[in-house]
DNA sequence: AACACGGGGAC
DNA sequence: GTCCCAGTGTT
């Protein structure tokens, strides 16, 4: 398998410069990033915020809403608020070294079993035993484990702690993961192609396609919301600052409906400017999160000269230029590029 | 032990 | 449509 990692593994960029000073602070800022994502969607995110935060010193006089900034569309925001603090954190309490044992990293906020392992195999290049998605699937299927990965995790923890290796562990970690990502995959696997195909239980028994069987689905629950949309004579729009807890924290978003099972219906009382002229913009807008679905019918309207607002907490008028600079939902990013009023 | 937490890509 | 991704923190 090392061999096979050696020829074919990909260039990542948190791969570079093993022997750089800020190489551990790297792999942290990739292992938070990596977190439920996959690794096409954050490379761009890893090489801008490298570039701006090339540091763990430097990441940590950055402010909050800087970082969640680099950090918009990639998801899990509270991963962004937690890799801040944990900046601060090692730059305070550890000399802004990154801690290399497990019980140290663990103290990290945003940095659980899987997270600090990886660090210090990979950041360290000392013994840890890193367990992900991929690991998990590879060792499943080599030792021809039926069930869930949940109903395994106990035995899938005790292999992986019994074959991982004491030297060499950066490669191996690495291996067995990219091994999984790229042959091992959920779908589409390459037996063929893998390097341990000669002693893989659900492969020699055919039953690899069976192996991990599917968690079973929860019920995604469907929400629905009108959102409004207005602009003023110079263009700029009203928006609302979201709460600092919970989905989507202090990201900017268009006024909106509270979010409810029966679409709501339209009513002028609950706009921002309830004099003003609102059409429906007959615009609908699916937007899925991991555990709901929200639709949301946009309303349109300019702001009539004088007219008066309800109620202003958290809002505010936004020109063209500053809606790049502020962290705004996805959902609302893609309804102001409905309306020409973002680019990309 | 179950749920909250995003968004996108592959099929 | 479905699955799931280099998981963690809260309840």
């Amino acid at each position: 398998m090392i061999n096979w990692y050696k020829k074919n593994k990909r260039d990542l960029p948190w791969r570079k410069n093993i022997t750089s000073k800020d190489y551990a602070y790297k792999v942290m800022v990739s292992e938070f990033m990596l977190q439920q994502t996959t690794v096409s969607t954050v490379i761009p995110y890893f090489n801008k915020f490298i570039k701006k935060w090339p540091s763990i010193k430097k990441l940590s006089k950055a402010n909050l809403d800087e970082v969640l900034l680099s950090w918009q569309g990639l998801g899990y925001y509270t991963r962004a608020k937690n890799l801040l603090k944990t900046s601060n954190f090692v730059c305070n309490q550890h000399n802004a070294i990154v801690p290399s044992s497990l019980k140290k990293l663990k103290e990290l906020p945003g940095i659980g079993d899987y997270s600090a392992a990886a660090i210090r195999s990979i950041g360290y290049n000392k013994k840890a035993v890193a367990v992900d998605g991929n690991v998990k699937r590879v060792i499943a299927r080599y030792y021809g484990l039926k069930g869930t990965l949940k109903d395994n995790s106990e035995i899938i923890n005790q292999i992986a702690l019994r074959i991982c290796p004491d030297r060499s562990n950066r490669v191996y970690t690495q291996a067995i993961m990219e091994l999984g990502a790229i042959i091992c995959k959920p779908r589409k696997y390459d037996c063929k192609k893998c390097c341990l195909k000669k002693n893989c239980r659900s492969y020699k028994q055919n039953i690899v396609h069976l192996i991990p069987s599917k968690k079973i689905k929860l019920y995604k629950e469907k929400l629905n919301c009108i959102s409004f949309l207005i602009v003023d004579q110079h263009k700029s729009v009203l928006m609302k600052k979201r709460e600092d807890t919970k989905l989507l924290a202090n990201q900017w978003e268009l006024p909106s409906t509270n979010w409810v099972k029966k679409p709501p219906k339209f009513s002028k009382i609950c706009t921002p400017f309830p004099k003003s002229n609102w059409k429906n913009t007959n615009f609908r807008l699916k937007h899925i999160f991991s555990h709901l679905e929200l639709e949301n019918v946009v309303y349109i309207s300019e702001k009539k000269i004088g007219g008066k607002s309800k109620n202003f907490k958290n809002f505010e008028w936004i020109d063209n230029c500053n809606l790049k600079k502020i962290v705004v939902t996805t959902m609302t990013k893609k309804i102001l590029k409905k309306f020409n009023l973002v680019q990309t």
